[in-house]
This record gives C-alpha cells, sequence and structure tokens, in this order.
DNA sequence: TGAAACTAGTTACATGTGCAACTAATAAAG
DNA sequence: CTTTATTAGTTGCACATGTAACTAGTTTCA
C-alpha cells in the first residue's frame, strides 16, 4: 500500500491554480480594458518603477526572459508606449524607457490593477496578510535552494 | 501624485512567479525522468484517485478543459497508460481509467512528487503550512466571487 | 413522435512562448 | 594586436493551449 495523493490538497496544483485563476481575473483589466498582456503590463510596471534599463535589465526584473521581453518589448514599441535608444558605451545594447502615452496609460492601469488586488485580499486578516506575504518569500528562497540542488 | 505599484510586490506577480518556478522545479520529476506532462500526470492523479471517470469528469476535477483533457488523454492513450470504454448508457461519453502500465507509473511518480512537495514546505512551521493552505482556500473563494462578479 | 436545445468529445486555427541558432558587438587572453 | 570567448538582442522552429466550430448523440417538450 502506498502513499495516496489527492490532487486538490497537492500544493503544485493549488498554487498553479491560483496564479490562473488571479491572471484571468486580471486580464479582464489588463487585457480587456486596455489591450496590454500581462508580459507588457510587467515591462510598464519595471519601467515606470526605474525609469531607463536596459532589456536584459527588464529580463531580470520581470523574470522572463530575454525572448519574451524582446517580443514585448517589439509590440509596447509598435503602439509607441516605449522609446529605444543604443546604449551610449555598449552599441548592442539599448535603454528602454516609457514615453508619455505609456507614462499615461500605466497611470490608468496602475490603480485599477491595485485596487484589484486590495479587493481579492478583502477575506484575509492584515496578520494573514503579511503572513502570506512571508511565506512566499520563504518558499521563493526555498525554490531557489532546491533548484541549486537540481543543478547538481 | 498617484499610488506606485512594486512589481515584486504585487501579489498577482509573486502568485505567477511562485508556481512557475514550482512547475519548473517539479517537472524535473514528471518531465525529465518519467517523461510526462503537468496535464498528463494531473489526469494520472485524478484516476488513480476516482478510478473511473468520464473525460468531462476529468475535466473539472483537474481544472483543466475539455480540449486540454481530451489531447492528454490522447497522449496516455497512445501509451497505454490508460484504457478507454464508451460508455454504457450513453454512447457520446467515454470512461477513461489507468491501464496497469498507468497504475504502475502512478505509484513511481506520487512518491517522489509527495516527496518534493514535502522538501518544499520544509522552512514552514506546521502552523505556517496550515495557515497557508486555509490562505489558499480563501482567495480561492474570494475569485471565485470575483469572477461571479466580473460576470455581472 | 419529432424538432429544438443541449451535451460529450474532437478538430481547426491562431497565438504565446521556450529552445536553439544566429548577428553584431564587446571583453579577455595570448 | 588578433584571435577567442562572452554578451545583447533577434529570429526560426516546434509545441502547448485556448477559442470557436464541428460531429454525433441525448434530452426536452410540444
Amino acid at each position: 500500500m502506498s502513499e495516496t495523493l489527492s490532487l486538490k490538497e497537492f500544493l503544485p496544483y493549488r498554487c498553479n491554480n491560483l496564479a490562473e485563476q488571479i491572471s484571468v481575473s486580471l486580464s479582464r483589466i489588463y487585457v480587456d480594458k486596455f489591450d496590454i498582456t500581462i508580459a507588457g503590463w510587467r515591462v510598464l510596471v519595471t519601467l515606470a518603477e526605474y525609469g531607463e534599463l536596459q532589456a536584459k535589465d527588464v529580463a531580470h526584473k520581470t523574470s522572463m526572459d530575454k525572448v519574451r521581453v524582446s517580443r514585448t518589448v517589439a509590440t509596447l514599441l509598435q503602439k509607441d508606449l516605449l522609446e529605444r535608444r543604443t546604449c551610449d558605451n555598449d552599441s548592442r545594447a539599448t535603454q528602454l524607457r516609457l514615453s508619455e502615452a505609456g507614462k499615461r496609460l500605466y497611470q490608468r492601469i496602475a490603480p485599477e490593477a491595485l485596487a484589484w488586488e486590495r479587493e481579492l485580499v478583502v477575506p484575509l486578516t492584515k496578520s494573514e496578510r503579511q503572513l502570506f506575504s512571508g511565506i512566499l518569500d520563504k518558499l521563493e528562497i526555498r525554490l531557489e535552494e532546491l533548484s541549486q540542488d537540481g543543478k547538481k
């Protein structure tokens, strides 16, 4: 007789579903109202926060790989939400920043995104919210450790 | 001056990353060692748990849509991990269950998956684990509510 | 009964994304 | 210097997945 496993209690499954549900729900704002993908949103937020960054730094800060960043940036450039110039001291690299239109769009989405987040955590007490955040921290760190091991 | 939003503290982003990291890490077991996709794993677990189910019930229990289930089942059938027969009383529907090979595979993966899960939560105290689970419950319910509102 | 509405499951099309290969530029090593 | 290794960013290919359309079978109800 071996260990039994119930899918609906299996943590990886639950986390996946949670993230999925959140994405679906939030994408009503990004996608339906503002025609921006999640990847695009991440780039927008990151550039709003840091001003000017190279694509590789955007990749790092958004947890996306450089291919995804490259494509997302291409789309955002086409919509004139971003500006790009080649780096002064390294002509391979580019500096990215929000255009005025990009800033305006960000200013419109950000409050709604934050409001949505607040709505999400309504059923959690203050201490539950803190604990949740702390648990996420710990799990992130733990996953980092496990992936190190995995590489052997 | 408007609200500022920091991506790395934004809950949707954090949950997405967590789920992503977990998937990547766990897929070393499913995919690399046993050549099974996450979708395939979900179907396997579900049939191991419930014995025999219709495809639509598998879809429901795995939180996958019927298309994804259909394709996953097709793959698993090709590998002789599943058996399928048309339903007695409804010839549109099919009954699915694990083949002997499917059961054996499940018996090999399940302990590793559970072991991995235990490894993941090592840094959490017992009460943190319970709290985490409870928070996931609440957020799931909340998302359900929000999606109802969304439909208006 | 018999037409209309519904349901189970599959297939077609479009899209997003990861991997590997590529181009162009810079850094390192000899 | 000049050859080699590394890095920034893009592109080609393969594949997974969601939406919508489809097939076939079942239920409703008139």
